[in-house]
DNA sequence: TTTAAATACTTGTATTTTACAAATAAATTT
DNA sequence: AAATTTATTTGTAAAATACAAGTATTTAAA
């Protein structure tokens, strides 16, 4: 058996190629980073700065300041929470969800291109692993397992 | 089924960050960019910068100057190549191959500990899964494919 | 109910990372 | 021998990052 670590360094290596390169939509040129948090805004919207951040495991001032950035390039909202006016909740403008919705497009268009080499058992196989990975990484006592 | 996209999205962030915990060997601090080029170089020795630059689809510029960071560690060795003087080749010192030995032990323990989580029909199915999507990503045409 | 502590986020500042443009040096082609 | 290509470096400037300190709001304690 080949050694673990470099099968999934490879994948993890061509996935994010893929992120960087599913970036640039038109006029509109994000950054990865930045991709990961429209992704991640999309996904649960009016969650707080500090819940996004978490998740994308970024240092809360620098995801600050990508919000500021994402803001004023009007692709994402910010109003204080009716609770809690220390909170700020996040939201996609529609430009923001377009954007979204395109990167999402494009990746999963790549996505299903790669699954096209594979039969239908193939496929579910890989994909289920693919689940079975997620859980058995998220129950992993030894890394990650706060952040996750 | 779920969202391919989401699946990987997520498995990639989660070795992402294990990739970003394992940096820190004692006293070396090194950057997750700078642990991806040691582990190239570990992987191929005597690989010229462009080979390594282009495996990480790294902007040359960027690599150099990494490189030249990585040198004045005592991570990493430069020679000129007696074909071509033009290039350089690029080797691991004693302690980068140290650098390098301790964080492929560390990825693999926590990569060991994730798969005890299952049984072995499924560890074996996993590997194979993530095999298989590597090589259906190297036969895609949509994307990545002159970089990876 | 006033004060102290904690929480959510922002800003000051400094370092690191990144990448385009231009430069250098060696090899290859003309 | 001159012109072109290739591999790498440096000049420069922008972007990303993160620690420390600050502001504003909420919660806990006195």
């Amino acid at each position: 058996m080949e050694n673990k670590r470099e099968l999934f360094q490879l994948l993890t290596r061509r996935f994010g190629l893929l992120n960087k390169n599913c970036c640039s939509i038109g006029v509109v040129e994000i950054s990865t980073v930045q991709s990961h948090i429209i992704y991640e805004i999309d996904k649960q919207p009016e969650s707080s700065m500090q819940q996004v951040a978490e998740l994308l495991a970024m240092d809360i001032t620098t995801f600050s300041r990508q919000i500021q950035n994402l803001i004023k390039m009007e692709l994402v909202t910010k109003s204080a929470s009716a609770q809690d006016k220390r909170v700020s909740l996040l939201a996609l403008t529609v430009q923001g969800k377009f954007v979204a919705t395109t990167i999402d497009e494009s990746m999963n268009t790549y996505l299903e291109e790669v699954f096209s080499h594979m039969n239908e058992f193939e496929r579910d196989t890989v994909l289920r692993s693919i689940e079975l990975l997620n859980k058995a990484m998220s129950k992993s006592s030894v890394c990650c397992n706060t952040v996750c």
